[in-house]
Order: C-alpha cells, then sequence, then structure tokens
DNA sequence: TTTTTGGCGTTAAACGTTTAACTTATTATT
DNA sequence: AATAATAAGTTAAACGTTTAACGCCAAAAA
C-alpha cells in the first residue's frame, strides 16, 4: 500500500520559509506570529493540508486532554445516556473521548483498564462492572485522576465516587406500592448480581420485614426479554398473582409487562407495577407506569464537577456522593375505584 | 500540584540493568529475550507500575490503532446500538475507540472530523448529519480509511457508505397498511430534515399515489416527545381520524401513541400505527407494534467489514452498500374482525 | 551617539518510544 | 581449527511536536 505519509510541521515551514518553531506557534498560540507569516503559514498549512498530530503534539507538551470512559455495556440505557452527557461535557471542555466496554466481566475490567491507562489521559471515568463476587474492582490507580461512578460501594475507593442511593429507592418503591394497597411484593431481577440491585433487594425486604411485618419474593428471570417474559408467564401459572410487581431493570419491567400481555393481566386492576429507570415508553400507554427516575444529569454533571477537581490538581480527600432517586408515581400503582357490576 | 511523574521505559531499563531496547521488545515480543531478563524486566515494570506510552509508542512506530467514531447523537437507539456494536468489532481486532459528536450541526460536524483526523487513525466510521440542506457533507479525506454509514446518499461520496434502503421501508410500510385496508395514511415526521427521513416519506407518497392513487399526508410534530404529543392531539381534535397512522422515527411513534392514549383512541379498532425501529417495549404490550426494523447487526458488519478492507490497504473504487430493511407486522396494523354489537 | 528594551524569529534539545544496524558470544559446519 | 551461522543484547537515530534559550533588529531611552 504505497500511502503517500501525511505532511508534517517540516513540510509546511519548509513552504512558508519558516522554521518549524514558528509553524508551531502559528497553531498552538503561545507566541504572537508577525500578521504576514501568519498567513504564509496557515496557506502553506491549507495548501499541504496539514494538520497538527495531536500523539506528537501530547508526547512533546505533557498536556493530554483526553478522558478515559469505561463502562460495562454501552447499550444499557442508563449507561448510555451516562456516556452521551459524559461526551458532551468532555468535549465543550476541549478534551477527547476515548470508550471502552467490559462487559461485565471483572477480568476484562481490569485489563480494558490497564490499556486505558497507555494513553496517560488526563482523567478516568469509570462504572465497574460491580459484580459483588469481585470485591475489589478498581485497582490503585497512581496519580491519574479517576472517578468512579455507580455500581460501586461509597467509601470502598481511594478515589471519588458518585451513585444513587439504591437503598433509598427500594424503600420507596416498597413504602409506594404497600401505601397503594399491595400486601405481596414480587420483584424481578436478572441473574447478575449487581450492587445496585442488590441494594434494591436488601432494603425492599428490611423495609417490608420491619416496617410492615411482610417478606418479599423475588423471581430471576433471564437478561433476555423474551425469555424473561417466558419465564414470568411459567411462574404465573404456578403461583398465586401477587398484589404488586416490581421490575428492577428496565428490562425487566418490560419482561412483566409482556408476560401480563400475554396472560391477560391487567395492570392496575389486576396487578400493580412499578419500574426502574423513566423512559419515553413508560408514559406513552393508557396505564403510564409508576418509576424509579434517576438524576442522571445531576449525576453526570456531579461526576465531571469531581474528575475536573481532580484535573485541576486538588488533594483533598476523595468524597463519596450518593445521590436521591425520585419515585414518579402513575396510573400503574393506582388502583382503580371498584366499578359496580 | 506535585505530582510525580509516570515511570518511563528507561527507568525500566535501568532498574532492571538492560537497554531500553530489551525493554521494548520484552514488551512487544518483536524480538525475542532471554527468559531470565525478561523475569527481570517484568518485575520492574511491575515495581514502578510502568506500562507503555501509547502516544509514543504509535508517533515512532507509525502503527496506529485507533478507530475514531463520529455520529451525530448517541443517544438515538439506532446510532447507540451502532457505535455499541462498532465498539466490539473494533475492540475485538485490538483497536480502541474514540468518539465524538456532531449534535447534528454540520458545522459542528466538520470540525470534530478535522479535530479526529489530528489522530492520525487507522479509520474513521462517520454517520453524517445527514440534514438534506448540507448538500456535500463529509469533506475530501485524504488517504485515511473512512466509511460513511447511514443518511447519506448512496454514491455522493468518494469513499465506501453502506446506508439502509430507506426507500424500500417506505413502500413496505405503505404497501402493508393499505393492504390491511388502509385509504387515508398519515406520516408523523420531526423538524429536522434527515436524508432517511426524506427518502421514506418520498417512498411512501410515490407508491401510495402511483399504484394506488392515493395522498398521503404529513404532520410535522415536535422532537420532543411530550410536545410531540400535544401537537399530535391538537391535529386529531381539529381533522378526521386517519385510516393509519405512521411513526417515522422511534419518538414520533411514541409521541402517537401517547396522544392515542390520552384522546381514547383505540389501536388498531380505531387506527392502525406503524412504526420505525423495532424496539423492546414494542412488543411488551397487549397490542405490540408493527415496525420497520433495521438489520442493525448486518449493518455494522457490513461498515466494519469496509472499514478493515482499506486498513489493509486495498485501492479498489468505492462500494455503496445497500441494505435492505424488514416489515414486521404486528397487531397494531391487523384490523381486528368486528364483533357483533 | 550609545545603551536598553522589547518584539519576533530561530536553534536545538527534549518527550517516550521503536528499530535498523551493530556487537558479542555461542553453536554448527566444514 | 577455522569459519560461518545463529542468537541475544546494545547503540543511537528517528517519529512530529513543543519550548527554553538565544539572536537580531528596530525603536526608545539615556
Amino acid at each position: 500500500m504505497p500511502q503517500k505519509s501525511r505532511s508534517s510541521i517540516k513540510d509546511v515551514a519548509e513552504l512558508a520559509g519558516v522554521s518549524t518553531a514558528t509553524v508551531s506557534h502559528v497553531f498552538s498560540g503561545k507566541k504572537r506570529v508577525n500578521a504576514e507569516l501568519t498567513q504564509r503559514v496557515k496557506r502553506a498549512a491549507e495548501s499541504l493540508d496539514y494538520s497538527v498530530d495531536r500523539m506528537a503534539s501530547q508526547l512533546r507538551s505533557g498536556r493530554n486532554r483526553v478522558i478515559a470512559v469505561l463502562v460495562p455495556d454501552l447499550e444499557d440505557l442508563f449507561l448510555n445516556r451516562f456516556v452521551a452527557k459524559i461526551e458532551d461535557l468532555a468535549t465543550s471542555a476541549n478534551y477527547e473521548v476515548i470508550i471502552s466496554t467490559s462487559r461485565n466481566d471483572p477480568a476484562l475490567e481490569s485489563s480494558r483498564l490497564a490499556a486505558l491507562f497507555g494513553w496517560r489521559p488526563a482523567g478516568i471515568i469509570a462504572v465497574p462492572c460491580g459484580d459483588i463476587l469481585s470485591a475489589n474492582p478498581l485497582e490503585d490507580i497512581g496519580f491519574t485522576p479517576m472517578v468512579a461512578a455507580d455500581r460501586i460501594r461509597p467509601g470502598s475507593t481511594t478515589f471519588d465516587s458518585v451513585t444513587i442511593d439504591n437503598y433509598g429507592s427500594g424503600i420507596l418503591t416498597v413504602e409506594h406500592l404497600i401505601a397503594n394497597g399491595a400486601r405481596s411484593i414480587l420483584l424481578l431481577k436478572t441473574p447478575q448480581s449487581l450492587l445496585p440491585i442488590i441494594e434494591r433487594i436488601r432494603a425492599a425486604r428490611e423495609i417490608a420485614q420491619r416496617q410492615h411485618n411482610l417478606t418479599i419474593d423475588v423471581l430471576e428471570i433471564s437478561i433476555d426479554p423474551v425469555q424473561g417474559a417466558d419465564r414470568f408467564v411459567q411462574w404465573l401459572q404456578s403461583n398465586p398473582l401477587p398484589d404488586a410487581v416490581v421490575g428492577l431493570t428496565n428490562v425487566t419491567t418490560l419482561s412483566a409487562l409482556s408476560a401480563f400481555a400475554h396472560t391477560g393481566i391487567n395492570i392496575p386492576d389486576d396487578v400493580l407495577l412499578s419500574g426502574y429507570h423513566d423512559s419515553l415508553w413508560m408514559t406513552a400507554r393508557k396505564t403510564p407506569i409508576t418509576t424509579i427516575a434517576q438524576p442522571v444529569d445531576e449525576f453526570v454533571r456531579c461526576v465531571w464537577e469531581r474528575l475536573e477537581h481532580r484535573m485541576n490538581g486538588a488533594e483533598t480527600p476523595p468524597r463519596h456522593i450518593v445521590l436521591n432517586a425520585q419515585l414518579i408515581a402513575r396510573a400503574s400503582t393506582q388502583r382503580r375505584p371498584e366499578v359496580q357490576p
């Protein structure tokens, strides 16, 4: 492949009849350059379609405007918005974003993280797999500014973290359902044992037990929405219908909905349903779905604020921010007044 | 900020008592190194927690394992999956992904693209804004392998492109609706004039006009789902209900659904509804929604295959691949047999 | 007139790697 | 035993920038 190589600062300097230093000054603006020379350089650069090589520039200057982002899964609704908004903020602050996924695999997570360090990024934002099995997900990271987001136990890291109060959201949900008359509640989870899910379940069970003397069942269904629905339909056929069902993730909520649609169970008349992570489809129905809304925007703002703080060299002790989620009550958990037959 | 600087290959070489070349060989595997030395080097590297600087490495070697991805919007359902799958393939092929968004702004698009070139990436994947107004979105890109995906007129570029047959999908939808008894059809679009949307509308109108002598209306609603629903409700109040409604995007379909839920219009009894881009929520309902499914996986495979081809130095003339979309018929476009009163 | 000052350009040394070319030691071949 | 071939480590020159340090000249100050 006889690929003509890109032109370098030397070519530009030569064509414009100046030194490479001058060319560099023209592009970086670090030092004033005479107007006419500036023109000459720019024209030369244009005609060679030169653009400064970021790697060389960063290598020499040591100033590294790259943010590395590591998440378990890009297709997850929450993570998708998270990444999108991080990209937005990072770009506005004149950073480039390099992205990597761990596919929910702790081993991959640390190898990807190591690879990211190779970039000598200005900062790293990591959402750990947060599988409860791998205790200490993020290794020590030396002096690169880093903040951990979501799926991590606040205080378990030596660097900043931002999380959402999953325990609190579990309480909100259960209290709301009980207040709306539910006595038996079923939680729907996937096989993954992610920290946030564990916390939601723990909260639900503790509050139900202690405050209301109720026990709460948990059904594990597939992570695949179709199989998940099938599994739930099966369960429904051999178990009494609970008063309320909680989808612990967006997808499990959809599985529940599918299962109800297939079996002719009506919401909220036959069963109450509450979900997690507010999405558009939840309100675009006759019976909008009650849900826990996660404050994604605020979340991202906090993450970014922390990271900038560190990138500015702050040496303050790590801070662990926990944000409150909100329950949005909708018709799916509001039992309709009985109509006379 | 007295940030101790990372250790370099020199530090490792010194500590291990070898030359930097040897250290390099140990890490790159380009040349055999004695087992004992290898151990010494690795231990030294470990204790200094050294990792090779990617920028320096790539600068020197000229081998640049970076794929740059530019998309209009990361939160769009289609683009989200697209990016996720590209990341997957790229990572498997041992590339890193750097991501950038144009926010549907042609000016930003070209400035972001220029910035991406600064990385001297091995390849670029770009989904242009595709606003019909900006005729020639992607400038000439010299010798960097590049493929354009979606939202571009096949054949309009000097490099490879992969698109979906939006015209064909428009025909599929209209034929399907007419076959199911619709005589009046309303298309719902957002204010953006994206190429795929234009094509869908054009197809719908042409086929309806020529084959069935019907005209098709287009209503422009907000890109915001809530405002969009409001606008559609308004329209419904002052216009006769058409036989069928088509949401030209995922979000407009949701707006339609919201509007119908608010006004007590039933699908498919009162009106047929068909959407675009199959998503989970479309089947998790009593009346699943008919939709055009875009072959995202195949799409990404094609894009990647083309890019690899170019990155391997192929000089063949640009190829323009157009993939067929598929209509998935569901209950929302199946008028139920009348039940006697 | 001589000296100072400041503006503007250049020189050349880094930045952290990779790698062609070279050295030295060891083993195989004649 | 002499020579060739192979193996394994080192030297030093790049890669494309940035940037201290320096030089030169014109204008201002003495």
